[in-house]
DNA sequence: ATCGTCAAATTGGTCAAGCCAATTTGGTCG
DNA sequence: CGACCAAATTGGCTTGACCAATTTGACGAT
């Protein structure tokens, strides 16, 4: 909990100077993003760092604008996508609010302050029922999709290139084969948030050929798993290989 | 492109001037949809029904304006709403470009169809392992916690208020006690998958006080498991909320 | 004094017209 | 034929204005 001053009412002076971020120059970004998003991303900024509490009503639309030096427009732009991802709740006549959850980070993923070990909590339950579920549901067609992988990731480790690649269709095959393509999207944003800039360094541990043998053989012990249409089995082996891949990891 | 456009213009504002934007008779938005909306769904539309092929061009924002009767800034709007969600792409002094991927229905950040009972499976799965979880390592004050939710969604379902909200808390207070950040971001992010223009004009559906009975009383359930200390029967348990949630939503 | 009532003030919703910058296009010139 | 440049096209952004929904507060009735 920040400041307490959350309902300020007359005292809307806000006597704080936003950094005025239209207008020419300096604005040199190498991917020169859209006004709209610069501005959401300044907003949410502020309503993260306290500035603007959650609850709380931002100053009116032609008030925030000329603080922000942007024109009415494109603060409206910026607050219909920061509505759209759920930052901010818009009342006609009222006034923007602040949504009450809207402590944190993106609103979809990349989100941070969540520990390498969790993550891998997470991803050993979630795609454990997945497995269960593709298991269920197997097909040649299927089994063929997966063996493709592991073999596709063998040749790769025996010519000492990076596998990575080929482990993240391992997860991402069998995610698919479960028939859910919300589970498979969750399965694939835990895959990649592992490689998020802040965890890339982590993952040189993976730079080993070793390691990579054995996450290989764990693929394998799932993947027999499916072929003997064994659920449970399934389920177990992608628990024992992601809770070793979190070892290996974050060591233990 | 003079092909049958939508109306014409019309300086009269505050009426009836969008297309038939399919409008379901039963469906009672009681909160009137911002003008950027209705647009963006008209467009959707217009892509879905093939007007608008995938990988083509829109006509100019000057142009489109015109032919759907609004302004440009508010057709502005309808395309950054669109371009969040991945529906289309614009590019500067160019032009506005439908995603390729953009074909089907659902088109939530890009991912592939995602209907409201994949979605329900979904949730289902996940926060069964979320309750096992939680079950394990329940405390007083965690089934307090739980408790509370419920009484409070009693009491909002007598007074004729939406509990919606605490249903929400009674979902993510779970997800929280499994322990894993991880999982609760994902529960909570299921949770308010409201995004999908599909799902929100179904969930009037739950608009009714019997219905929330019901659900309460499911909830009450899986408070008595988790109670009781049996982690499995709390999976089977919230298991058989979530699909009787996706019958009650989807039909069946 | 208290409570309803209604009008003014506030705020979001929308529109119109215009200028600028980036891209595309079509021509000319080498 | 290809490189190059200028006009046309298109999105990006601003200013200014008016309408509609909500909130606020003064005023009058009880």
């Amino acid at each position: 909990m920040p400041s307490a001053t959350i309902y300020g009412k007359a005292n809307c002076n806000h006597s704080f100077r936003m950094q005025p971020l239209a207008m020419s120059s300096q604005i040199k970004q190498v991917e020169p993003r859209r006004l709209y998003q610069q501005i959401a991303d300044q907003i949410r900024g502020l309503i993260q760092s306290g500035h603007f509490p959650p609850a709380s009503r931002l100053p009116a639309e032609r008030e925030l604008a000329q603080q922000l030096g942007v024109s009415r427009p494109s603060l409206r732009e910026a607050l219909i996508a920061l509505e759209i991802d759920g930052t901010v709740e818009i009342r006609s006549g009222s006034g923007v609010y602040v949504c009450p959850m809207a402590g944190r980070a993106g609103s979809m993923m990349g989100s941070m302050g969540e520990s390498p070990s969790e993550l891998m909590q997470a991803r050993a339950v979630v795609e454990g029922v997945v497995a269960m579920l593709a298991c269920a549901r197997m097909t040649p067609e299927g089994l063929s999709a997966v063996r493709e992988t592991i073999t596709a990731m063998r040749t790769e480790i025996a010519s000492g290139r990076d596998p990575l690649e080929h482990d993240r269709r391992f997860h991402l095959t069998l995610a698919e084969l479960s028939g859910n393509s919300v589970l498979a999207r969750i399965v694939r944003d835990l895959f990649d948030e592992r490689h998020s800039p802040l965890s890339t360094q982590l993952s040189v541990r993976f730079d080993n050929r070793n390691t990579w043998s054995i996450a290989l053989a764990e693929h394998e012990v799932i993947y027999a798993a499916l072929e003997a249409s064994d659920p449970l089995l399934a389920q177990s082996a992608v628990h024992t290989h992601l809770q070793a891949s979190r070892r290996r990891w974050v060591g233990d």
